[in-house]
DNA sequence: CTCCCGATAT
DNA sequence: ATATCAGGAG
């Protein structure tokens, strides 16, 4: 055999071994995420109309805030019809507080009128059909999926998900969708919805943009920045 | 890439 | 002062 062919054969060698050892962090990682945090939603919601229109809210704006705007806005909007029909300008008003009223406004009222058009009033459960509707993207897809439906088709990549997949070395993407590919070969499918809110509750508490908190941090030993970071 | 919104933590 | 807060559209 060749040396040249000898030494491609063994890089190969050296790859297969390297993506077994990042794999093996990864699913270390799964578990201690699993251990330190809940697999919990903040945005309070009773059925997948209340959980999508919290997600909208959410964007730029603290869970804490979208609750106390959605514990009065939900008594009043109870069907895709009742937003459908509403007054932009009173429902611009009613969400005022989480900001981006405007934007946020004419996504819930586009994406409900769109609910009752082409399904019905019902929320969609389907990626293809949630994403095919105005102000749903892929992540209040994933979102609504995860936890109003149950299913697994992805993993919710916010930027509490983005920031800490980057710091953890379990991603080096920088687009949303290939972050998620890359997280999803390395989580179990099992895992992928509970995984998700738990980056989002290590991100929140722990893994804070500003000023991280390294100490106490449960996956410190196995993470790549914890020396550059706070 | 920019814009949208304003409160809050640093 | 300014980066950030469960993003999505143009």
């Amino acid at each position: 055999m060749s040396p040249a062919k000898k030494a491609k054969r063994e890089q190969r060698r050296a790859g297969k071994a390297e993506s077994a050892a990042r794999a093996k962090r990864a699913l270390e990682i799964v578990e201690r995420l699993d251990d330190a945090y809940p697999a919990r939603i903040e945005l309070n919601f009773r059925n997948p109309l209340e959980l999508a229109v919290a997600t909208i809210l959410s964007a730029q704006c603290t869970d804490k805030r979208v609750n106390e705007v959605t514990a009065i806005l939900f008594e009043k909007y109870r069907t895709a019809e009742n937003y459908a029909n509403a007054d932009p300008e009173v429902f611009q008003e009613e969400i005022r507080p989480t900001g981006f009223f405007r934007n946020k406004t004419r996504s819930i009222l586009a994406f409900t009128q769109a609910l009752v058009e082409r399904h019905d009033g019902l929320v969609p459960d389907r990626m293809e059909a949630l994403v095919q509707l105005p102000g749903i993207g892929r992540k209040t897809a994933n979102v609504v999926l995860g936890s109003a439906f149950g299913e697994r088709e992805g993993i919710v990549v916010d930027t509490h998900v983005i920031r800490v997949s980057e710091r953890l070395g379990l991603s080096k993407e920088s687009e949303p969708e290939k972050i998620e590919q890359d997280l999803m070969k390395l989580v179990p499918r099992d895992e992928w919805t509970d995984f998700g809110l738990r980056m989002i509750q290590h991100g929140r508490y722990t893994c804070t943009a500003r000023k991280p908190r390294c100490d106490g941090c449960p996956v410190e030993e196995l993470c790549p920045s914890a020396h550059s970071l706070g």
